[in-house]
DNA sequence: TTATTTATTGAACGTGGTTCAAGGCGAGGT
DNA sequence: ACCTCGCCTTGAACCACGTTCAATAAATAA
């Protein structure tokens, strides 16, 4: 009978990224709770302290998840349009964000808020997450700017990609812009379609 | 003897403004403590709320400040400058942004971390400086963009202030790019110099 | 079966924002 | 000068929350 511990462990891990993605999904980020944690994932809060170390590893966990959504869908978005040159391309990966950011965007916003507070100890999924989606941007770029040396387009990829989430970010903040979601997408429709012209 | 009071309240706003600013500058919006706050400021931790609804307001105060010193330092930056041409312009401002990012990183911070806590009610101070910063880029805008409607021209404003927003952000930011501050002013430099050209 | 190790529990701890009943103090009237 | 009224101030107490830990239960080994 070995190894029951271990399968009971992996049921308890999933249930609560489980429970905990639902609740960021539907309440935020700041509404997580390890106490209605527990009872939703059907545990005590102190077996939560067994599986992770803290809620942050918690929702690290519910952002991989995110993360690796996010990078498909833009990937979908991408692979499903009829190549109409460089710029359009782009268009349609930012177009995708917004759109993921919008129909999910507490578990968007998850993903820079938590971060944000966690210092050093950048988890190895993050980072090849991050250079599939730069390498999304970069091959469009590539088109369009053939002579430009790697160094010089790997940061014009990350400053594009951190336009992109700018104005999405931005834009989706009632307080400073106010922006309805189709002003969003022709602001995003400016900027790339300005882009090596 | 009358005012006796509304001259000591306007003395313990002035404490508690201060004292919170220096809290967040050294050590970030998550290290301001109630307890902590009242015991530098010379009064009681229910004195606060005598003063302030809740210290969201109290940061908002602190944030009305940032906010001011920002746009007065941008407004510098490119006063300072000789007029070469609205990209050039764009470019300043843009560095000038960066540059007040990166000396008060934590003030900076709180600008954006605050204010997406706190829905609705968007104080008056926030939209009149946000204008201001606004109509800074729109002045080298419009003569880039002589013949482009009022609509479309503040879409775009928004549009580059937020791409400007989001470099200095994530660049910022160690977990994803970890790009030093040259680069982050040669991304600004070249999508900024990409404008209307 | 029994012993030993490991997982689980939930009450308790520490921290921090916010409240409130009690006492203090300024302003105006006498 | 004194009294009175109402607001200000105080800090202990309240509540919510993340996290811990001694006690309990369960699983593995002998």
């Amino acid at each position: 009978m070995a190894g029951k511990v271990e399968e009971r462990k992996k049921k308890l891990r999933e249930a609560l990224i489980d429970a905990a993605e639902a609740q960021i999904e539907t309440g935020g980020l700041a509404t997580l709770k390890a106490r209605k944690l527990a009872q939703v994932a059907g545990c005590s809060v102190g077996a939560i302290y067994n599986v992770f170390d803290d809620l942050d590893a918690l929702v690290m966990a519910v952002n991989a998840r995110t993360f690796r959504r996010l990078g498909s869908f833009v990937s979908a978005q991408v692979a499903a349009q009829t190549d109409d040159g460089p710029n359009a391309q782009m268009i349609t990966m930012s177009h995708a964000y917004l759109r993921f950011a919008v129909e999910h965007t507490f578990l968007w916003r998850a993903l820079f808020d938590l971060e944000m507070s966690v210092d050093g100890a950048v988890p190895d999924w993050y980072l090849q997450e991050l250079g599939a989606v730069f390498a999304l941007i970069a091959a469009p770029l590539a088109r369009l700017f053939p002579d430009m040396d790697a160094r010089a387009r790997d940061l014009m990829v990350r400053a594009l990609f951190s336009s992109v989430h700018g104005i999405v970010l931005l834009g989706l903040e009632k307080r400073i812009s106010a922006v309805p979601q189709d002003q969003i997408e022709i602001m995003l429709t400016q900027l790339l379609g300005q882009i090596g012209n």
